[in-house]
DNA sequence: CATACTATTGATAACGAATCTCATTACGTA
DNA sequence: TACGTAATGAGATTCGTTATCAATAGTATG
């Protein structure tokens, strides 16, 4: 039987508390930093679990994957800002069926997708033209 | 300036003779069961060279990545089969719209996009179907 | 053709993400 | 409250990929 722990909730807490995608590793920094005592393995299975259950969505990027919570239950996109990770959450269903058709097109059945657009948000692009404003930058 | 070796040679080559996509392990291991004596760094740094010239397209699944040589030199997307592994090339213009689109709606800049369909080929389908047809299977 | 310069190679070490192991802990139920 | 067992976590392990660095071999030049 499935249990609750507060491990778990903590995994998710911290995930919902962040607007973009991040890894494994970052959110088990982040927990320990707050001075949670939680292990790195139990912050795997957690989100693996969470990821299984559609309450996260997923992403590979350089080699690791990344996570995030999930508003939309429903089959979505998303829109990644490739500097400060924000994102918004897509719904193409011109996507879904353009998909579906090249598959059928092709002799293709079963077919499921991967479509994520990345791009610098209003916001990174600014400060990207306008590098004064960027203080944080070396 | 850039160097044309032998070993660079055999990495396209051994690319271009697969279907579908393969790991950079895959294609070391192809290699050197057809005696090539190339080593394995070598192999990724290759494999590394071709797809940031555009000769080949790398995608990542399953914690490793993938490549395989492109046939079209332009942005293109890719149709997959789970099962085996056949590639198909897709051109669409209607999806590089939308995306184009859905990153300016949301005052994203400098957008580019990862868009990959995965299905199950008609002939693995046929197979999975029929397992009688099977014959390669365990 | 000989020579020097240096890009490239490759065996191996190092790295990092992710998973596995297994003794210990602590949910949920009886 | 006691019990059965799912879940945890420290550490070991696996595995893909990258870094190291001495040896090798393209390429340009004399």
């Amino acid at each position: 039987m499935k249990r609750n722990t507060w491990q778990r909730e903590a995994v998710r807490g911290a995930l919902e508390e962040n607007e973009g995608f991040l890894s494994a590793q970052g959110l088990y920094a982040q927990l320990r930093t707050t001075g949670s005592p939680i292990g790195l393995a139990t912050v795997y299975r957690a989100l693996a679990d969470l990821a299984a259950e559609g309450e996260a969505d997923s992403l590979q990027q350089e080699g690791e994957s990344l996570f995030r919570a999930c508003t939309l239950g429903q089959h979505h996109h998303h829109l990644i800002c490739r500097n400060c990770g924000l994102t918004v959450e897509i719904e193409a269903d011109e996507v879904e069926r353009w998909a579906q058709s090249i598959a059928a097109q092709n002799g293709f059945t079963q077919a499921n997708h991967v479509v994520d657009v990345f791009g610098l948000c209003a916001n990174c692009a600014a400060l990207a033209v306008d590098p004064a404003d960027a203080s944080a930058e070396k």
